[in-house]
DNA sequence: CTCCGCCTACCAA
DNA sequence: TTGGTAGGCGGAG
């Protein structure tokens, strides 16, 4: 079983991304990392052809969401190794489009589990796929920022980047 | 089972 | 308003 990822950066006015392809898909993306350390080198052609694919569009999709415009598309998502739950949960949030947001509470509503709203906090900082996968249009009620695993910072600039607005 | 967290509603100042 | 807190739930160990 090849478990193996290939990593690729993805190169913004923001930084270095690194994203992170399995054999199904996007299965994860980091924000610029503070160090220098360019990640590690990998020869073009020993990548599959369809990977190649899905980095494209994975650039487009986040160059696009940087500018605070919808992506046309995204790639396949690899969420192979998380539950159901934070499954629920992402799925929810790729729903939410840009410039809307939804507090954690109407998250868990709207996936039948209105109580769980710290476990949907949970499920937001487990994101492997942020940005693409809208965990910072989660706001806390009263739509004060709430958390963010990415750093708060980040979380700001995306949301003022899609024009809103919170306490 | 225990501990913790990108939460909330509620209650006391 | 601000601050402290108990309740509730999924995930990790």
């Amino acid at each position: 079983m090849n478990t193996s990822l290939i990593e690729l950066p993805i190169a913004t006015a923001d930084g270095n991304f690194l994203a992170r392809y399995s054999e199904k898909g996007l299965a994860g993306l980091d924000f610029p990392k503070n160090g220098r350390a360019s990640s590690r080198p990998v020869a073009t052609k020993q990548i599959p052809l369809q990977t190649l694919r899905w980095h494209r569009t994975a650039t487009e999709a986040l160059k696009a969401i940087l500018a605070g415009r919808e992506p046309k598309a995204l790639p396949p998502l690899d969420w192979a190794g998380t539950t159901e739950f934070q499954q629920a949960v992402w799925r929810t949030m790729l729903a939410i489009p840009l410039g809307k947001t939804k507090s954690y509470g109407e998250v868990a509503k709207a996936i039948g589990n209105p109580k769980a709203v710290r476990a949907v906090g949970g499920a937001c900082g487990a994101n492997p796929v942020p940005v693409l996968v809208p965990c910072h249009r989660i706001l806390a009620a009263n739509k004060k920022i709430g958390g963010f695993s990415g750093g708060l910072d980040w979380k700001r600039d995306l949301l003022t980047r899609e024009g809103i607005v919170c306490e």
